[in-house]
DNA sequence: ATAGGGTTAG
């Protein structure tokens, strides 16, 4: 194991303050304390002190010197081995971990001194590795562990859901459940959370209904997160329930409840619960007073929103953040207020970031105010040169304002940088099964009726006014073309599947990973009135609830 | 003997 600690050149990385009689050895990741050695003097460590000796060992040689340390010729450690080396040293290593590198090392020396049997060293290692994100690396140490227990699984499936793989977190807690363990009440937190991320309604019942049956109790953090995750999946009404029988509440429960009502486009039901959250004795905090100001912008709540923002400070002494003038610019934005959002930008004492710019621009587009965008948007391409999504924005202001040579400079900077643009999809749950379609999407077995349907649909839509709306294409082809393109969104074929596949009648309820195109907005309201369904779309922003030709998001979001 | 994995926004 020494030749991997000191393999570096067999130096020691030069000391960090020389009066701090502390360094960082290049290789392993934590601090050890310096203790004077005299020039190329060897250290002889025995195996079982090895890393005990090592948090004492060190040098005090000049910075050009080396550091040798040999192990004496003793037997080898062998993983069963007596010899003890406490696991908290490993487990403080791994906690100073910076990188993925520096998490292999000590992952070497956990292997080496026959840790793999202690479960609080390998969950850390585990742990710490899907901390960094390295979903791989995790995954094959989990997949060779001799044992496993509940906080292996919870670590596992946290990570995955954490990274943006639930679907691949609900499978592990399926795999968990074959193995025989059975969840603790922090697996089932972990695995509501997962729910909550996909956005799986028929997931979520079974997931409620298998807590209820495990007899755990809602208690604070569980119920909170059901409350998120139902609401989340779609149903605000069900995460009212379990909110109004949640015994104990604390101010996280009551923001997810808040931000609940906010994204589903209720605004005053989510103010209606502050003063509630107030007299119950809970203090709000930041995240409370950033889903408040949402659910205002989002319903068009103006004033109260306003009012909020002006006493947040001196009433609540919470600091107004940018995620709070983000709200009030979205707020005022909506409003075509865009002067004063303007004044506020401007008058900001914090740093102002791409969400600030963005809402001041996604407000400029409605409004089409021209020259105010394209300052918005300079600012936005400072900061966030490589999004394309604010160079598509831009675009497309300059094509509703007719100025068609800054919107071709602005689609030659765009393939100049060739961006990878991120692929849309959107997802549908039909009889416990998710389907999955893509842009322009043919995998489907039922693809063929899916296209034929969309074509008879859209004849039927266009009669009744609807009018594909080219600006959310991009490509430089012509007009019918163009609207062909809009009728292969992935939206558009998941409901036209939905609309197959299930009993006139169903509400459809469809998850996309992007924020939903303007001219699918359109085209859902017309077919929600059409074929009189409740379509209920979950974007990566918000609901929206479709009904009767008319969206709960006021055409704003 | 004991340790550890869990909730809101972005």
């Amino acid at each position: 194991m020494f030749p991997r600690i000191f393999s570096n050149k067999g130096t020691v990385q030069k000391p960090l303050a020389l009066g701090s009689l502390f360094l960082q050895y290049s290789c392993l990741p934590c601090t050890v304390p310096m203790l004077k050695l005299k020039k190329d003097q060897t250290l002889l460590i025995a195996n079982h002190e090895r890393l005990r000796l090592l948090s004492i060992a060190a040098i005090a040689n000049t910075q050009e010197t080396s550091l040798k340390l040999e192990t004496q010729k003793q037997k080898p450690l062998e993983s069963h081995s007596s010899l003890h080396v406490d696991p908290k040293y490993f487990i403080s290593a791994l906690l100073n971990c910076k990188n993925i590198f520096q998490i292999k090392q000590v992952h070497a020396q956990v292997v080496a001194n026959g840790l793999l049997n202690n479960l609080f060293v390998t969950n850390k290692v585990l742990y710490i590795y899907v901390q960094h994100k390295a979903l791989g690396e995790a995954y094959a140490f989990f997949d060779g562990m001799r044992e496993r227990d509940s906080v292996s699984w919870s670590v596992m499936i946290g990570g995955y859901a954490e990274c943006g793989n639930a679907k691949e977190s609900l499978v592990l807690f399926e795999w968990m459940r074959e193995e025989g363990v059975v969840p603790d009440k922090i697996n089932m937190v972990t695995v509501v959370n997962a729910c909550a991320k996909l956005g799986a309604m028929h997931k979520a019942r079974f997931v409620h209904d298998y807590i209820c049956r495990l007899n755990f109790s809602f208690d604070v953090i569980l119920g909170t997160a059901m409350i998120d995750m139902y609401a989340k999946c779609g149903s605000v009404d069900c995460a009212r329930e379990i909110f109004d029988r949640m015994l104990e509440k604390n101010v996280i429960s009551w923001s997810a409840m808040i931000a609940a009502y906010g994204y589903h486009g209720q605004g005053r039901k989510a103010l209606d619960l502050f003063p509630m959250m107030l007299s119950s004795g809970i203090t709000p905090n930041r995240i409370t007073f950033v889903s408040l100001l949402y659910a205002c912008s989002h319903a068009g709540l103006i004033d109260e929103g306003l009012q909020l923002f002006n006493v947040m400070w001196d009433e609540y002494a919470v600091r107004p953040d940018v995620k709070h003038c983000t709200c009030v610019v979205d707020l005022l934005g909506r409003a075509g207020r865009l002067d004063e959002a303007l004044n506020l930008i401007e008058n900001m004492t914090v740093e102002k970031d791409e969400g600030l710019w963005g809402a001041l621009l996604a407000a400029c587009r409605i409004h089409k105010k021209v020259e105010l965008a394209e300052r918005a948007a300079k600012s936005l391409l400072e900061l966030q040169p490589q999004n394309p999504g604010h160079y598509v924005l831009l675009s497309n202001i300059y094509a509703n304002a007719g100025r068609w040579e800054d919107m071709a400079k602005i689609r030659k900077l765009m393939t100049e940088r060739s961006f990878k643009k991120i692929p849309g999809w959107t997802w549908i749950e039909v009889d416990n099964k998710i389907h999955q379609f893509n842009v322009g999407d043919k995998s489907h077995p039922l693809s063929k009726e899916i296209y034929g349907f969309l074509k008879s649909m859209s004849e039927k839509l266009e009669l009744a006014g609807y009018v594909p709306d080219t600006n959310f294409v991009l490509h430089d082809v012509d007009e019918e073309v163009k609207a062909g393109i809009l009728y292969t969104h992935s939206e558009k074929l998941a409901i036209a599947f939905g609309l197959i596949a299930t009993p006139e009648g169903t509400p459809l309820r469809i998850t996309k990973n992007l924020r939903v195109c303007g001219d699918c907005h359109t085209f859902i309201k017309f077919v929600s009135a059409i074929t009189k369904r409740l379509i209920i779309v979950r974007d990566a922003n918000r609901f929206h609830h479709f009904n009767k030709g008319t969206c709960s998001c006021g055409d704003y979001w």
